[in-house]
DNA sequence: ACAATTAGTCAAAAAAACATGACTACCCAA
DNA sequence: TTGGGTAGTCATGTTTTTTTGACTAATTGT
């Protein structure tokens, strides 16, 4: 790898974050409440759980996601917007408008 | 290529536009004035002809620019935001502060 | 005890994005 | 007429991203 660019472009560093094949429909799911693994898998044909578990983890590392592991019924682990994320859902609302 | 995804999330499209290696660089300058191939070039450190290129057709294609022939002193072409391309602004701004 | 579901990891291959260097073609000035 | 600046294209090679398929391991249902 050689790194070598300053980022000109402060909006730069959020939009690659977001620029993965799965990372737009992950949060978009995760708008409409927690989101699991499996449940991912299901929700989003054609992907595979290495693109999943990658994405999931580079969201939440980013603090988009926030992952916890909920000990109840069938003990599972969900990823549900972090406070940064929520902050994003207006964006999101603004480039759907340009979209349409 | 397999094409089989239906776009799931409205904001996808235009995350993935500006999603390449120097398009939100080339937009950021695009916002401060119209730009140029060659200018651009000497820009953006490290970037080079082809990306510059692709960039800009791809940018063009998604009416985010104009190109346009100047006919006059120096004969050039100049590329500058479309009024698509202006709507974009202010959600970049919002970026810059959830980035920030 | 057995099978299914949970949530992954890993190595490898395939595909997409990006970079390099050579080349084109037009305009303008010395 | 040589040289520089404009704006690219093209074939090729490298790098990054994404996919595939095999495997792990704990938990839960029958």
């Amino acid at each position: 790898m050689e790194e070598n660019n300053i980022p000109e472009c402060p909006a730069e560093g959020l939009l690659k974050l977001l620029s993965g094949k799965w990372k737009p429909q992950i949060f978009r799911h995760a708008v409409d409440g927690p989101v699991r693994f499996n449940q991912l898998l299901r929700l989003l044909p054609n992907s595979n759980k290495q693109s999943i578990a990658v994405a999931l983890k580079e969201l939440e590392e980013a603090d988009l996601l926030v992952k916890t592991t909920v000990r109840l019924k069938p003990l599972h682990i969900e990823y549900r917007l972090s406070e940064r994320g929520n902050a994003m859902i207006p964006i999101f609302r603004q480039l759907e408008l340009v979209s349409g």
